[in-house]
DNA sequence: CGAATACTGTGCCATAAGGCTAAGTATTAC
DNA sequence: GTAATACTTAGCCTTATGGCACAGTATTCG
C-alpha cells in the first residue's frame, strides 16, 4: 500500500493548499498583488485584531506565499508569485493523467453511467 | 473595512483549497483521474483505516471534487474535473491584478528593494 | 523625554481535522 | 441461511486552526 505519487508526502503542496484555503489569506494574496504593503495598512482591511491577522501573515510566509521585512517599525508584506506556481504545476500534472485516460479505459469494470 | 473581493466569503473557493490542501485526497484525486473507483479498492492504497478513509471520501465529495454512486454494498467514485477548474480560474484571476501592477505603481511608496 | 504608533508575545478558548477502535447494516457468495 | 464482504455509524482522542484580550517592545513624533 501507500506509495504517494508526490515523492515527499509533506509537501509544499500541503502547505500552499492550506495557505489558501482560508478567504483571509486569499485576500491578502490578492491585494499583495496589486503590490507590496504593510501589515497594518493590509490588517485595516479585515474584521479582525492586530494579532488574529498577525497569524495568517505568519501562515502565509511559512509557506512561502510571500515574503516580509521590517524596516522600523513597519513589516512589509510582498508577494511570491513563483509560489503559486506550484498550484499550477499540479494541476498540469492532473491534466496530464487524465488526458491519458482513455488509453486505459478497459480498467473501467464499474457501471457504465458513472463514466462522467 | 472588510469587503472580501470574493462575493461570498464562504466560497466554493474555501472548500476546494481546503479538500486539496491534504495529501491522501489529492492523491485519490490523482487516481480518480484515470477513471472511477470503488471506495474499497481506493483505501487500499492507503494507510489508514477504511472509517478514516472514508471521511477524505465524504470531504472530497461535499466538496464537490467527487461524485460518488452506491451500486450494491460497493461505493464507486469519480473525479469531478469541472471543479478543478475553480482553481485555474483563481489563479487566473490572481494573474489580471498583478498584471494591471505596472499601472499603478506610484501607490508603492514603500523601500524600494521591498519591490520582488 | 514622553507619547503615539506598529507591531509582537503570551495565553486562553472553541471548534474542526484526522486518526483510531468497535460495533452495526446491507449485499453477495457458498 | 450462514458467512464473508463492503461499507457505515458512533464515540473517543490528540493536535491544529482561527479568533480573542492583554501586556510588552521597539520606533518615531512632537
Amino acid at each position: 500500500m501507500a506509495q504517494y505519487s508526490e515523492t515527499l508526502v509533506g509537501t509544499a503542496l500541503d502547505g500552499v493548499f492550506t495557505a489558501l484555503a482560508d478567504p483571509t489569506r486569499r485576500e491578502v494574496v490578492r491585494r499583495l498583488g496589486r503590490g507590496p504593503m504593510s501589515v497594518g495598512d493590509l490588517a485595516r482591511e479585515f474584521p479582525m485584531t492586530l494579532p488574529s491577522f498577525m497569524k495568517h501573515v505568519r501562515t502565509l510566509e511559512a509557506n512561502g506565499l510571500i515574503r516580509t521585512a521590517k524596516t522600523g517599525r513597519v513589516r512589509t508584506c510582498a508577494l511570491r508569485r513563483e509560489r503559486l506556481a506550484l498550484v499550477d504545476d499540479w494541476l498540469a500534472e492532473q491534466r496530464r493523467v487524465w488526458e491519458s485516460r482513455t488509453d486505459r479505459l478497459e480498467q473501467f469494470v464499474t457501471d457504465p453511467e458513472e463514466h462522467q
